[in-house]
DNA sequence: TAGTGGTCTAGACCACACG
DNA sequence: GTGTGGTCTAGACCACTAC
């Protein structure tokens, strides 16, 4: 169907195998040769197309795999990854992730993991200026689907006050619609936003390969004059994710 | 040294092998059993530790390193990774790049790529607010270092008449420096958070293994009422670096 | 049943670091 | 030279998917 280009490469002396491989098959993905969506050769045949063992043909796609060029399931095939992109503004933190979801057309939906009270680490504890050093707070984790694809994991701690009174609709919707239904009206937010590489843990919950980067949205939402209502984290794929801001630059 | 419990683990049970030792010596490194930037045994005593071959001892470090809790070196070894981080203001994009690291104990330090005149590309067009189809612009690149390592590639566009009369400036230092002492003073900005997986060129200019996550702050800035003055990304290593903003939240 | 990717082995040779 | 990680091979078996 389409040629490779066995040796005779610019750069590629000096490269090793599976590198000039993986960066051919890259070159052809790129220029749209393979479909996002669409199968590779086999393993098996493309150690035959390139002369090579299947162990280096395993390592140029593992490469690919890192880049988030494709991706491998078993029993069917490698395949080219299919592009998505979703905006949310950090001008209302996390908060409507449900609406900016929405608005672009896509279906939001939650599913609760955990939301049960523990003593406070001593970092919430902190961000959410509790007086008591051992006070309780609630522990929510929920998993964020759009379009039926798991797209990130959101972590949050409220203050025992809030989340009792709120306890059923914390546990179903997004947090800012459920707050704001709840006649709790965030004023303000402190957020840091940094990446980091899946673990095991995190590429199971949200469907990526090891390693692949995750946005980390880190929050601390207040109401009224200061008081902090919420702090935690959404970990997000990076592959559907990313945050926008209009900033005004201060002198 | 330390005891390695090999089989005995709760759910390691249909756990791939190169899974249960990876995740075993996560838990070491993070109960501190390694202290950053200590050598872990060499593979070939990894491998008659856990009794298995040296291919299956390579692929845990693989984890490992994808997870960027090690990282490998030729010849020396296998080391425990140092955590480093420094946080940057959305308030100021960019632009202080150079005074965030400074005052974050940090010697800062920029390595000019390439600055030439190129034909717009039209993403570039658009953005500058170019009128003409192909106007020259500037294109830079230029690694920024921190304390002698590569943190950041940034690239940047700027329209031929901001360029042409800051030339020599622009090559050598931080972008928001140079603008402001060539009597440009940047008013607003609209920004983009994001993160990718390292390419084999990224990997190479900011020394991090392939795949790694890095941010990646996208920018159009401004001065006087809404004229941009340049536009582009800074990619830098998302172990190194985070973005902080203060947000108020609009109902 | 056939084809696919996932795991694992045993062994070879190379490139680099260090004493 | 010795020890380290990096590359590569040939071959085996397993788990999953599809027909």
């Amino acid at each position: 169907m389409t040629f490779f280009m066995v040796p005779s490469e610019q750069l590629s002396d000096n490269q090793p195998l599976h590198v000039v491989i993986s960066e051919q098959l890259k070159q052809k993905i790129e220029a749209g040769e393979y479909e996002p969506g669409s199968r590779l050769p086999s393993e098996f045949d493309l150690g035959e197309i390139f002369e090579v063992s299947r162990t280096t043909i395993r390592k140029a796609i593992a490469n690919l795999t890192q880049q988030g060029l494709v991706t491998t399931q078993q029993g069917k095939g490698i395949f080219g990854t299919e592009q998505h992109k979703i905006s949310f503004s950090m001008s209302n933190p996390l908060m409507q992730f449900d609406a900016a979801l929405q608005q672009q057309g896509y279906e939001a939906r939650v599913h609760s993991l955990r939301f049960q009270p523990i003593e406070a680490p001593a970092e919430v504890s902190r961000q959410l200026q509790l007086t008591e050093p051992s006070a309780t707070v609630y522990w929510q984790e929920k998993i964020i689907y759009a379009a039926e694809s798991p797209i990130a994991l959101d972590i949050a701690y409220y203050p025992a006050a809030i989340a009792t009174s709120l306890t059923s609709e914390l546990q179903q919707g997004f947090t800012y619609s459920t707050l704001a239904q709840g006649g709790i009206t965030l004023t303000a937010a402190a957020v840091r936003l940094e990446s980091v590489p899946a673990t095991y843990e995190l590429s199971e919950y949200l469907a990526v390969p090891l390693g692949m980067p995750l946005l980390v949205f880190n929050y601390l939402a207040y109401q009224g004059d200061r008081q902090p209502v919420v702090c935690g984290k959404t970990l997000s794929r990076s592959d559907w994710t990313c945050y926008t801001a209009e900033v005004e630059v201060i002198p």
